[in-house]
RNA sequence: GCCUGGGUGGCGGAACAGGUAGACGCAAGGGACUUAAAAUCCCUCGAUCCUUGUGAUUGUACGAGUUCGAUUCUCGUCCCAGGCACCA
């Protein structure tokens, strides 16, 4: 063993011999139990950041723990290779989004290999390949068949200049992201998956989520949001016809004095046209759908509507109602129409105060009594029923009921549950992804594609067009099929493409039986190792993949493809790892290296001070990002990884420090030299495990740290993934090794010794592969530690023979005493009370009671 | 606005069943080794005060409360981060 710790040396050496003897592999195997331990793969966007150093590392851990423990474990790695950004750098460098992710691809691969971590590189997918996404396809036309996957015409965000479809998040306080012009509300046909069909089993499951963060859990229930109420029809004035409401208020119906339809809603046009306000509302509609409703961050639009011309009737109290369309009604929720009731609904009291509309107060809060004329904000609380005829008296929340049972028995309304949950929308006019097998001809209409043509490649020799907009239209090849149905030669293809999240829906299925032809995934494998035990990935995933991965699992299961309905048993949700920013007046942002070291700090460029600015995620807009291959190079994978785990726990965000690598790296070097100077000693004996009644006090205490690490280490990680306070311990038991000295050690102590490094080495070999391996091999095994059985420990080596007793008096510390670990409760109040500074401390004092707790701690009160 | 988490030394973080607050690491200071430096090893390290002691007081965002005892439980306030945001 080489005298210093070098890094570079130790990792490609360990990490050849692992890959040579093929140890991460992993097979189906039904005498032991399985581990299904999986991370969120990346997308292929260039380079690993460290994100994913902290969430592959973390996984690695539990990998290699779980197998230590005897599992069989399933460890994969892919890459979720469909996307945006591909095409946005292809154009930008003249080069073609496959070209451009494969080359990502392998690069990042590369550095994922470099940081040591065991995934069974055999089963390495990309979604992006035609074995992939073909049974992607496949499903898809299954969900067609059972109606699971439609086509309906939804309003999109759509740039006109760019001619495209624009996400939610690439609209910029209402324009595109990529010419700067504004985007409008567009409506286009568009292919959905029914989602809301499972709605309710999403949201009951939550509460079966026992293995998952609560805020995740919260995090899903509000997103697929179930409201109970009732449909109710308001008839309109001097029509047959009538306007449909959702409200979760039945019971304010006699409060409701004007409806709001939403400017999307059918019957706007139709109720104004003809009347004085036929051009207002136009007017207004046009208005509106200009306006981007999907942005965060910009204030809530003001509260604005128009009068449509038309009247309702309150079907509980002939109540003229004027028919409003306005901005805050949604069509997408409910029915698109509201009934608005100002005086217990703060939206709709702005609206009525602005546009002067009568205000009825129905609920009376008890003890008080509310005046229309007089109120500032609408009374949402609970109360008794007022102006309500027959109703009068009640308890509103009775109401809720009793006025639901009304509506029904005359036939006026129903009660409904409402999900603010939408069918998700999974076309994009994109070029990079997988298209939907689908048909469309002149005669038929919409045809899926014969399975016979599954996969629907994705043409590779498309040049991609400024702009952003799809190629696939463009593409002869690809556009022109025979109808599969009447056989007309003029039929198109779909040149939709899917949601990326359709592939990361069902990837870890994929992962069981990766090179399967028969079938998305081999049952017998899938049976056996799924659900995912464990899944680790970025809270910012916490609603939708995790909500469509939960959804597209019900579907196989309702198709009899598999037997479970939760892919993931257990999920982890890590923090982000974060860093200060550097900002200099001239030149900006810098990066971490541009700004020089030491107290005050320089930009390298104009060597003006900079300012050290909050600590916020790494992003590369505010450079305060370190590159992971630099660490590597400097400090190599293990101190990497060991880095990653001992700053912080992994649920919360991680804040980057250099001088907190440093000693990472100097940890490591301490185990080094450790077992550098111990070897000669233990490379011939065997490890203590003999009777610790003949042991020296100190051999005992080391022998009892040993323990004690073995056991602190094993329930941090067992129970609750913190490696820090894992890391911590060995450290604390690397501290005390270094109070002995190898030149005048006995033969007990160069046992005992033995058993220390063995257990150092084996409890830090999931966090530190490759420094363990190397001292492993020194101690004279053969086999890799990875094959090795996580330690075990003697709990009798725990039990403590001396107790340290703390003694308050009145909550405060006094003194403490060690006693006999067998004193008895009385026997320790006396020594207590006989203390030499206790005595003093309650000279001239009544003692008016004594607490002891067990074995532990005396309080006096005086 | 609503829903989640969080506020502990100069810093990252411990305290996993209400019982010694600050484990471990970083930074800082001191010492040893060295011609010197680096590396390494050892020691000190919340604040204030004094009689320098296994000293006193104070201290876990702030204010109350429950308790013999509260970083931990309850209520209220402030601040920070994340999510949702006209959801009827």
């Amino acid at each position: 063993m080489d005298e210093c710790y070098k890094p570079e040396t130790v990792e490609a050496k360990w990490q050849a011999y692992w890959t040579s003897e093929g140890l991460h592999k992993v097979q189906e195997d039904t005498s032991k139990n399985k581990y299904y331990l999986l991370e969120m793969f990346p997308y292929p966007s260039g380079k690993i950041h460290m994100g994913h150093v902290r969430n592959y590392t973390i996984g690695d851990v539990v990998a290699r723990y779980k197998h230590m423990r005897g599992y069989n474990v399933l460890h994969p790695m892919g890459w979720d290779a469909f996307g945006m950004p591909a095409e946005n750098a292809a154009i930008a460098n003249k080069t073609h989004p496959a070209r451009w992710t494969y080359d990502n691809i392998n690069t990042m691969r590369q550095q994922l290999q470099r940081m040591g971590f065991s995934y069974d590189w055999d089963r390495e997918i990309a979604t992006c390949r035609p074995e992939y996404y073909r049974w992607e396809q496949w499903l898809f036309l299954k969900m067609y068949e059972k109606g699971m996957a439609y086509r309906k015409e939804s309003y999109v965000n759509w740039c006109e200049t760019c001619q495209t479809v624009l996400a939610n998040e690439q609209v910029e306080a209402g324009m595109c992201w990529r010419c700067g012009k504004p985007v409008r509300q567009k409506k286009l046909a568009q292919w959905f998956f029914k989602i809301t069909d499972y709605a309710d089993d999403l949201l009951v499951h939550c509460d079966l989520l026992s293995g998952w963060p609560d805020k995740v859990v919260t995090m899903q229930k509000n997103w697929i949001g179930k409201s109970i109420g009732a449909e109710i029809r308001f008839p309109i004035e001097n029509s047959s016809q009538y306007i449909s409401v959702f409200t979760t208020r039945q019971d304010t119906i006699c409060g409701a004095t004007f409806i709001c339809l939403a400017p999307e809603h059918p019957m706007v046009l139709e109720l104004s046209a003809n009347t004085p306000q036929s051009a207002a509302v136009t007017a207004f509609v046009d208005r509106i759908s200009m306006q981007d409703r999907s942005v965060k961050g910009i204030e809530a639009y003001d509260k604005e509507g128009v009068f449509t011309g038309a009247c309702c009737i309150n079907p509980m109290n002939g109540r003229k109602m004027p028919v409003y369309t306005a901005n805050f009604a949604l069509m997408g929720y409910g029915t698109g129409a509201v009934m608005s009731v100002p005086a217990h609904d703060q939206r709709d009291f702005d609206f009525a105060r602005k546009y002067s509309l009568e205000i009825i107060v129905v609920v009376q809060p008890e003890g008080s009594v509310l005046d229309p004329s007089q109120m500032t904000e609408a009374y949402t609380g609970e109360g008794l029923m007022v102006n309500s005829g027959d109703f009068n008296g009640q308890k509103n929340t009775e109401a809720l009921q009793s006025i639901a049972d009304y509506l029904e028995a005359h036939d006026l309304g129903k009660r409904t549950i409402s999900f603010r949950l939408r069918d998700w929308g999974i076309s994009r006019q994109r070029y990079w992804g997988a298209p939907i097998p689908m048909i469309h001809c002149d005669a038929c209409g919409i045809a899926p594609a014969p399975e016979s043509d599954l996969p629907v490649v994705l043409p590779e020799d498309a040049d991609l067009l400024e702009g952003g907009h799809s190629p696939l239209p463009t593409l002869p090849g690809f556009m022109n099929v025979v109808c599969p149905q009447c056989g007309a030669p003029n039929a198109r293809r779909e040149t939709d493409t899917m949601d990326t999240f359709v592939e990361s829906s069902w990837y870890f299925q994929r992962y069981c039986s990766p090179h399967y032809h028969d079938g998305m995934f081999d049952p017998r494998a899938v049976n056996y190792w799924m659900p995912v035990d464990q899944y680790i990935g970025g809270v910012e995933h916490a609603i939708l993949h995790l909500l469509y991965s939960r959804y597209y699992t019900r579907v196989l299961h309702d198709m009899g493809m598999v037997s479970y309905k939760e892919p993931f048993t257990r999920l982890l949700t890590q923090g982000m790892v974060c860093k200060e920013t550097v900002h200099c007046p001239t030149h900006g942002f810098l990066f971490p290296e541009d700004a020089s070291s030491g107290k005050e700090r320089l930009c390298n460029i104009c060597h003006q001070p900079v300012t050290i600015g909050r600590v916020e995620k790494m992003s590369k807009s505010k450079k305060n990002v370190v590159d992971p291959n630099i660490l590597l190079q400097k400090y190599g994978a293990d101190t990497t990884r060991l880095f990653c785990l001992f700053a912080s726990p992994p649920e919360r965000s991680l804040e980057w420090s250099e001088q907190g690598v440093d000693g990472s790296f100097r940890f490591l070097s301490r185990i080094w030299r450790l077992s550098t100077a111990w070897l000669p000693y233990i490379q011939h004996v065997s490890a203590f495990d003999g009777d610790m009644g003949s042991l020296s006090p100190e051999h005992r205490e080391l022998h009892k740290k040993i323990h004690q690490t073995i056991f602190k280490v094993t329930t941090d990680i067992e129970d609750r993934f913190h490696f820090n306070t894992a890391i911590s311990a060995v450290m604390e038991l690397v501290n005390m090794m270094y109070g002995f000295s190898a030149s005048d050690s006995s033969p007990e102590l160069a046992r005992m010794f033995r058993l220390a490094i063995e257990s150092v080495v084996l409890l830090l070999s999931p966090v530190t592969p490759h420094i363990a391996e190397e001292i492993w091999h020194e101690l004279g095994y053969s086999s890799s530690i990875f094959m090795a059985t996580w330690p075990t420990y003697r709990p009798e080596a725990l039990v403590k023979d001396m107790l340290l007793v703390v003694v308050q008096v009145n909550g405060k510390l006094r003194s403490k005493f060690t006693i006999d670990a067998d004193a008895e409760d009385d026997a320790i109040e006396r020594q207590a009370l006989a203390d030499e500074r206790i005595v003093k401390c309650i000279a001239g004092k009544t003692i008016r009671k004594v607490v002891v707790v067990q074995k532990k701690l005396v309080n006096i009160v005086v």
